[in-house]
DNA sequence: TCTGGGGTCCTTAGCCCT
DNA sequence: TCTGAGGGCTAAGGACCC
């Protein structure tokens, strides 16, 4: 899909269709996640950060993604790819890799093609949205076709010609050539694929180590026979949290930890899995980032468990100067058993028991708990230390509200008590702005409208 | 106002065992 | 008995992707 977000909060937000509409993280550490094309054309791309997109693009539209509703519209398209073939291998919301073939629907140049355009049409029926499609012989053609067929395109690498086509290409079209190895292989003088090829294998395998040299030997010369694979365990689960400031304080750094901690195990046990090894990660003052492990006897869903190594591993890490990021993960999945939790469990308790003996206080076992399961980063205490007399009601830009008067829209901004609404849904023309009083009784949030369809 | 969040894979190093 | 090679496991870090 191209610029996903960005089109699904354009095609749901009429007044921002043509628009430069950047989602991302709008605190003072935010970053953009997708820019429009409208946006890009100021300069604007992913990864970049928030302050330096709103300097080049100070008119754009600002909003913070709304996974719901991607992940709504990502089902629809998944499950359109999936009436192709069983094999279907997604890579993240808004890409997958099919396996044409597999489906019976595809077997030379001509029925790839049009099989491609009726795809990318039905997904315009069924979202609005527009996608591109890369048709190759292999994952990572098909992938590179894609990226050139942005936007809204449809590009097929015919089979014989993959060589020719690679070799002007910047070393930076293959995937896994990022930053790091694109600049260590510009070092050597090489800058395209063709000249990757005319390296050879054996300097690739010198300058960038054995399995990335030689895959991108294979990616230069065109050749990949990587399966689709439909279905893929997935191998951890891990939370994070950046913090608006750096926290020095440990107290307050050890009950951050705590609560990651939960909030990763309710995120493990969702996905049906326990694990066996406990990830502590620390980005300090300075940005750079350790972590530090711990190998459990067995595999664990339990909280209590998953808090207590958290822990340990916190006392493990120096955090003078500040801490802007923290998290916490859990690898190793096993499939969720009763017995491995209750062995770990009766462990930990026999551990921590252990631990308050030898250490004198320092343990983590009587921290105060009073920010656990509290508010998120951004609206912890180092925002306003202020006492608030009633709970003001936080009206996030982009989100969806309904008014007992004035029926559907979204929040284009709040401040100073008052709330500003722009009226107006997916298939409406673009709408009216009314503001209102924050605490106003005719305004809710509500759920998102699809993007397709009926208009009640 | 410099740099998110959730992942995967690879490399290196130390340790233990055969 | 000593030594070395090599494999498996654990830990830490880095690169990359969307």
């Amino acid at each position: 899909m191209d610029a996903f977000y960005a089109s699904v909060e354009q095609a749901s937000k009429p007044s921002l269709r043509g628009k430069a509409v950047i989602v991302g993280g709008l605190g003072p550490r935010g970053v953009v996640a997708t820019a429009s094309y409208e946006a890009r054309r100021f300069g604007v791309h992913s990864a970049m950060p928030m302050g330096q997109a709103r300097r080049l693009c100070p008119n754009g539209a600002y909003l913070i993604p709304r996974f719901t509703l991607y992940r709504q519209v990502s089902d629809i398209v998944m499950a359109m790819l999936r009436e192709l073939s069983p094999l279907v291998e997604p890579l993240s919301l808004d890409e997958a890799f099919v396996d044409l073939e597999a489906g019976g629907v595809a077997f030379d140049s001509d029925s790839a093609r049009a099989t491609g355009e009726r795809l990318r049409a039905d997904i315009r029926a069924a979202t609005g949205l527009s996608g591109s499609v890369g048709l190759a012989g292999s994952k990572m053609l098909a992938k590179v076709a894609s990226e050139e067929a942005k936007p809204a395109g449809l590009l097929l690498i015919e089979p014989g010609t993959e060589r020719e086509l690679l070799a002007p290409m910047s070393v930076r079209t293959l995937p896994g050539v990022g930053p790091a190895t694109g600049e260590h292989l510009r070092r050597a003088g090489i800058t395209t694929v063709g000249e990757l090829a005319e390296a050879g294998e054996d300097e690739l395998v010198r300058m960038v180590g054995r399995a990335h040299g030689a895959g991108l030997y294979r990616m230069a010369l065109g050749l990949d026979d990587r399966p689709v694979v439909a279905e893929r365990d997935a191998k951890s689960v891990s939370v994070e949290d950046t913090f608006d400031v750096d926290l020095h304080d440990r107290v307050r750094i050890r009950g951050e930890v705590q609560r990651l901690a939960d909030r990763c195990v309710r995120r493990l046990r969702g996905s049906g899995h326990s694990g066996r090894t406990i990830v502590l990660k620390v980005r300090r003052y300075d940005f750079s980032t350790l972590t530090r492990s711990e190998t459990l006897r067995g595999p664990t869903d339990d909280p209590a468990v998953v808090r207590e190594a958290a822990a340990r591993l916190l006392e493990a890490v120096d955090t003078t100067g500040g801490v802007r990021l923290l998290g916490v993960g859990v690898t190793g999945l096993a499939d969720y058993t009763q017995e491995d939790l209750f062995a770990q469990s009766s462990a930990a308790e026999a551990e921590a028991e252990a631990a308050e003996h030898e250490d004198d206080g320092a343990g983590g076992a009587a921290e105060p708990e009073a920010t656990v399961g509290g508010a998120g980063p951004s609206e912890g205490p180092e925002r306003s230390a202020e006492p608030q007399e009633a709970p003001e009601r936080r009206w996030t830009a982009g989100s969806d509200v309904r008014h007992v008067l004035y029926g559907p829209g979204w929040v284009q901004g709040s401040g100073v008590g008052r709330v500003t609404v722009r009226f107006e849904q997916p298939g409406s023309e673009p709408g009216r702005v009314r503001t209102f009083r924050v605490d106003d009784p005719d305004l809710a949030p509500s759920d998102p409208l699809p993007l397709v369809g009926d208009l009640s």
